[in-house]
DNA sequence: TTTTTCAGTGAACAGTTGTTGACAATCGAA
DNA sequence: TTCGATTGTCAACAACTGTTCACTGAAAAA
């Protein structure tokens, strides 16, 4: 497992009971407390693009030289984020396979799950949709990968599921991209709605379901033959 | 018209014949400089998020102070791009306005057409695209105000074709932004791909092709009672 | 025990950043 | 022609940037 615990994601380095611990996890701890300060500061509205190393290191309540021991580049902390981010979107998929195809309502009850996703992995998805066509180059083709990996394993268990059985493999994974495209940019309107506006968040959750349905419609009735 | 001549993009500023314009030309041209300067060092991989002010005025061919007589911010330069990417856009539109339905692979042929604008209008594109979840957020939602303005325009255009007779106007919309989005994530995949493979161009020109497709295929038979 | 390894520190560097104020040149109106 | 307005320049500033080096202290290895 890669991914941090990541308890207390705020405290610069735990200035509480920490010399006790062997010299490995307290390398680990202040390199997390490093990728939070990252997705700290990207919360409070800057890209990652231009965060820059001192300003991480403040954050994370460690002097800028210590930067050094860990990564050797803002980018690379930006790679290893990729690749949590990467683990999260397994994790989704995972849960989903777990849950099986809800037989009733299965398109709404599916937005739903990913909007309580998105909103309980606010960070990874804020960076991904954000560096996702803004990020610097070697950042953005790293996290196509992963969004082209995680269609390609999307298409897998919906061929399992079996739910568009008329469907080429080629065909089938064009719709799970069209999916993925659209909940990915769908997350930006989730993480960017003000809190607490019950009306607006269903008229959003409708629109995101009618999308979604109008997509698995089309499917339905897609000819390969005729394209 | 608020859109620039800019005939020679990556000049500092004309240092040609240029002491014989009237004041307002010449202040037109710096600021155009500004504007191409910020543009150009985004076609080389940079976010515009990451520019800086000195940055902007040393490509520009201009002493940086001179960037305040034109500009408060950088983030006022930026909401002067949101605007004219906004024109860039609309114009796309009255152009397919004007060249009206082709009854003979519709769908194709206006791929086909949105690529080679996109191509054409590169550097606007190129920052819609890069902005639009990545940036500041007072850019951010710049960029979706004049996106939304779009889809509205988008959808007025599609219910006067009546391609969609049976749609209701909230549902029509719904499968324009869907266009959209997909269109506008469509422009990073053209974007991107290295120039002179003709094989893989095709691949994605299906791949498009197919996903607007879908999306036609799903909204006409899409019945707004049973939603 | 002694020795080695190594995460974190502190001071210093050259370079860059955004912003200021005073100044020169020149266009356009009086 | 005179004069105010305005575009661009120059010099300077404090603050900040990424990166280096030598150093400390403690955990791990011998």
């Amino acid at each position: 497992m890669t991914a941090r615990s990541r308890s207390a994601p705020e405290s610069p380095v735990g200035a509480d009971e920490d010399e006790l611990l062997p010299r490995g996890q307290r390398k680990q701890r202040t390199r997390d407390a490093l990728i939070d300060a990252a997705l700290q500061l990207m919360n409070e509205g800057r890209s990652f693009n231009s965060l820059g190393l001192r300003e991480i290191t403040r954050v994370a309540g460690v002097v800028p030289t210590s930067f050094y021991r860990h990564f050797k580049d803002t980018n690379e902390l930006g790679l290893v984020l990729v690749e949590e981010s990467g683990l999260t979107l397994r994790r989704m998929l995972r849960e989903a396979r777990r849950a099986g195809a809800p037989v009733k309502d299965m398109i709404r009850r599916s937005v739903q799950v990913y909007k309580a996703f998105v909103l309980s992995n606010r960070l990874h998805f804020l960076f991904v949709a954000g560096e996702r066509s803004g990020g610097s180059p070697v950042i953005r083709s790293a996290i196509r990968n992963e969004v082209d990996q995680f269609i390609d394993e999307m298409t897998s268990d919906l061929r399992h599921l079996a739910i568009f059985p008329k469907l080429s493999p080629e065909s089938l994974r064009m719709v799970c991209e069209l999916v993925v495209n659209t909940m990915l940019h769908a997350a930006t309107d989730i993480l960017d709605l003000p809190p607490g506006d019950q009306a607006l968040a269903k008229l959003q959750e409708d629109n995101h379901v009618h999308q979604v349905r109008l997509i698995f419609l089309g499917a339905q009735l897609w000819r390969d033959e005729a394209n």
